[in-house]
DNA sequence: TTCGTATCGTGTAAACTATACACCTTTGTA
DNA sequence: TACAAAGGTGTATAGTTTACACGATACGAA
């Protein structure tokens, strides 16, 4: 595989005047953003998925994305994805990761950047209105349009990693929520079980949940106290170095 | 900002048929590749960086990049680049994140994708010829072209995340190395001072370096037990859940 | 040959963290 | 009123991290 050098065309010691034309003369290729919507409703870790308007993918679903326009951020580009799909503003997103294989687009090549964005189901679910457009169980998916079961993978063991490092997992839930809910996230997301004892003890000791004084309610059983997240506090105190360790 | 949203513009329920042509409508945009080039050298992080070839960035240095070729990976892209500017073959890189400003490069919109990479300066210090390409130390680096500093600061925030994660440092150093050198390594990437007897004794936990039985030699003192790392028994035992901490 | 210097190599006690595990309490429902 | 279901808590043990000090070894200079 032998490729062009664009950048090393310049003759010796001549200085570059005209930044535009030169790169005017670079090659261009398409780019998109998709989004891993996750959600968590009835204590199961959901994907919103769309269905493929391509006949190639006929019945099957894909991540949510759209091309880049081209005096926007790629951030931007993932919240106003979110933002027509879900009519949600404030949704906590990141960056992933560029899958770029030169096939992985039928349509030519398109490289695509993968977000991961974490919502309350229960926040938008009117503004749904596509019909196209659906939550599925992540844990019985079936193949996706793309590479996008490989996107979403990747996605999934993003977050598994940084719920582990950051309160990131508050976004999937209520402002306030009971420890039970809680604990129920950590297991979907991370597929493991948890002792209630031990997670309880953990959080506790991390001092960096609000008890609101209020209790659940609709539950069929004693009702559990309702926390808030205490972000204010977290922002503050949150240089840790955790040492060597693999 | 109101963007066009191209994937919306199917009728409803006709399934498209010809991805290629919808493909060619989409817009297209300049994508490179940036590498922030890691070496450890003399007890120091260093950086391998070239002299910029535009005018407007004069006496600046900037990350060695490319632009990705047509039917070119993004990781190919990266190697090739590496291959090209050091002669070197088997480099340790990954992907970073992308920096998709919209003015972040004056020629016009270049969304570029930044890859750290590491290698061992002694293996390669004789196939720099380019006498534009230098190694610069990381602690004293002055403004760098474009949005330069801004993706070397986000590639060494990843390194300093992830040598205490995976065994990544161990591509900085000759093959065969003292716990000196390796502690030295940790100290320089991670700016801090450590414990000599609890870094050794961490290390030794592991059970991942093997004694060569070999000495250090031309140092002016006791010379110390060079190991290797056994990258063959950390790949087999490599899961763990470290558990939620932040 | 000897001494000084620099680093190597090791061990232990104390603090902290993680894990395993069981019981009584509270609410709702039958 | 008693049963079902989950809430809420404590303790003992094992493992990990931290702080800290001393004798051993090799080189180089006198």
């Amino acid at each position: 595989m032998s490729k062009i050098s664009y950048s090393i065309k310049k003759k010796e010691g001549a200085l570059i005047k005209d930044p535009v034309s030169l790169v005017k003369s670079y090659p261009k290729m398409h780019v998109t953003v998709d989004c891993a919507i996750f959600g968590f409703d009835e204590n199961e870790l959901k994907v919103l998925l769309i269905r493929s308007d391509l006949e190639l993918y006929q019945n099957l679903w894909s991540l949510l994305g759209d091309n880049v326009a081209d005096d926007e951020d790629l951030d931007a580009a993932a919240y106003r994805i979110l933002r027509e799909r879900t009519g949600m503003n404030d949704v906590y997103l990141e960056q992933v990761k560029v899958f770029s294989k030169p096939d992985r687009h039928p349509g030519g090549r398109v490289l695509t950047v993968a977000y991961c964005t974490l919502l309350n189901t229960r926040h938008h679910e009117l503004m749904i209105h596509d019909n196209e457009i659906h939550w599925h169980k992540f844990s019985s998916l079936e193949d996706l349009a793309f590479d996008h079961k490989e996107i979403l993978n990747g996605c999934h063991q993003w977050l598994q990693k940084r719920i582990q490092e950051h309160p990131l997992g508050f976004n999937l839930l209520p402002e306030k929520f009971s420890l039970r809910e809680l604990q129920n996230l950590y297991e979907a997301i991370l597929g493991i079980r948890m002792d209630r004892r031990n997670f309880r003890k953990k959080f506790a000791s991390m001092k960096l949940l609000i008890d609101t004084g209020e209790l659940e309610d609709d539950v069929p059983h004693r009702p559990g106290k309702l926390y808030k997240f205490n972000f204010e506090k977290y922002e503050k105190q949150k240089n840790s170095w955790t040492g060597i360790d693999f």
